[in-house]
DNA sequence: TATGTATGAATGTTCAGACATATTGAGATG
DNA sequence: CATCTCAATATGTCTGAACATTCATACATA
């Protein structure tokens, strides 16, 4: 039986202690592949605080699809966890990480623009809205490997003044809760025109993969609009698709 | 002053009519430009029913982002507000369209060759191994889009001499039963080299997206070895990946 | 003028309990 | 054996209350 406690003195919330509690126990693969999580009542009971308290802290993780209940029968961790979703199309960060290759960001712009009409149709937001474009150059020792330019929807939140060094999906889903599920990706091979190749240190006209990604959160409301830029000599996109 | 009303026989629970009752509250033009909602305590006094309740209300709204509460303040609608609910997928433009449909073969070519290295490591077999070669010209009638390289694995079972013109996993699960579960892709771009040129009927050094596929069965033995060059003035490779 | 201070108003947090409703499984009934 | 009934269990709904925290404002003070 798995101990946890409540801090009834500290300044946070207990709500939001419960709420992290909540989210360190989901990851544990037994809750992963359906235990039923601890009952209401008898985690109230547990820890101590009212029922009621409880309830505030999973309906926020059920809000954010991450729990499931079910009456008459108990809370379960929703099943296709956002977990395993990332490790598809981010496997590309955690290849590089395995690989022992540093990869790095070479710098980072952060801006308000004002959204064109690709944007605006993909976000369903008014024409003038200001969004907030994000470009990252990233590679490794030797170079730069591939350009992101995001675009991120005006619900999220973002200011623009965060930590952007840290894992993107890790900055969304700690401070903002909002929780990246669905992505849709267009690939492309173009040319590198000159503001590519001098940012990218290639030639003008040498091959570029161009990857289109639409992020979208688990209710199928889109986040992030993501274009990538990669230098095709150094850099295969990689993909593992399951069928069933 | 509005006058709104619940009713309390109904099956429908209070919190969802109040919900109801808020979403039409802040379509009105002066709740739009950011005047305050009636507090909660008076909401609830009116409405006859407990604070917790309208709470619980307008919780879901507020994770919604539709709603912005202030602690000494009240509530306001969200700027930025999203009133055309997004349906379930947004319009992501498929540049690639449904061209699937009216795509038709060009050429086929089937033919026994020497596994080379890369084919003989990715099947485990030995030197001087025969695989079945398979050459697909693919395209629209405006002309060639694809040429797909395949190599199929022994233990399948193909002889060459298959109707190629019926989809090939289908093939392969009805005749062979060998099922296709995994697949594992590396995207990259290339330039067009004169072989390419002539095949897709493009220039030479035209960008072409060039895709490495492996397909293996549920056991994770490879089936099939699948070389992909699409010409990207015609071509998007969309990928969609989704819950459930 | 600038700064501190009290006050009212609103949301934020938390409690303890009552009753409703859906699910499941065990046991009774045919 | 099949089916109905019932009880145990879990979440769903709702109440009324108390106190905390934050904000804006008006007022008093230096």
């Amino acid at each position: 039986m798995e101990t946890f406690n409540i801090d009834h003195s500290s300044t946070t919330p207990l709500h939001a202690q419960v709420e992290d509690l909540l989210r360190d126990l989901i990851k544990i693969p037994e809750y992963q592949e359906g235990k039923l999580l601890p009952n209401e009542v008898a985690l109230a009971k547990q820890l101590g605080i009212s029922r009621n308290t409880v309830r505030q802290a999973t309906n926020k993780l059920v809000f954010e699809r991450l729990l499931v209940r079910k009456k008459g029968v108990g809370t379960t961790v929703a099943k296709n966890n956002i977990i395993t979703k990332l490790d598809k199309w981010s496997s590309f960060t955690h290849e590089m990480g395995e690989k022992g290759v540093s990869f790095r960001n070479y710098r980072i712009d952060a801006s308000w623009v004002e959204a064109d009409k690709e944007v605006r149709q993909l976000f369903h937001i008014a024409r003038h809205t200001k969004v907030l474009k994000m470009e990252r150059l990233r590679g490794v020792d030797s170079g730069p490997v591939v350009l992101f330019v995001s675009y991120f929807h005006p619900r999220v939140g973002l200011t623009g003044n965060e930590d952007f060094t840290q894992p993107l999906y890790d900055l969304l889903e700690k401070q903002y809760h909002t929780v990246a599920a669905v992505s849709k990706e267009g690939i492309s091979a173009i040319l590198a025109d000159a503001e590519l190749s001098e940012k990218l240190e290639i030639e003008v006209g040498d091959p570029v993969l161009f990857r289109k990604r639409v992020v979208c959160d688990p209710g199928g409301r889109p986040i992030e609009y993501n274009l990538g830029y990669y230098r095709a000599d150094s850099f295969t996109y990689t993909i593992e698709i399951k069928r069933e």
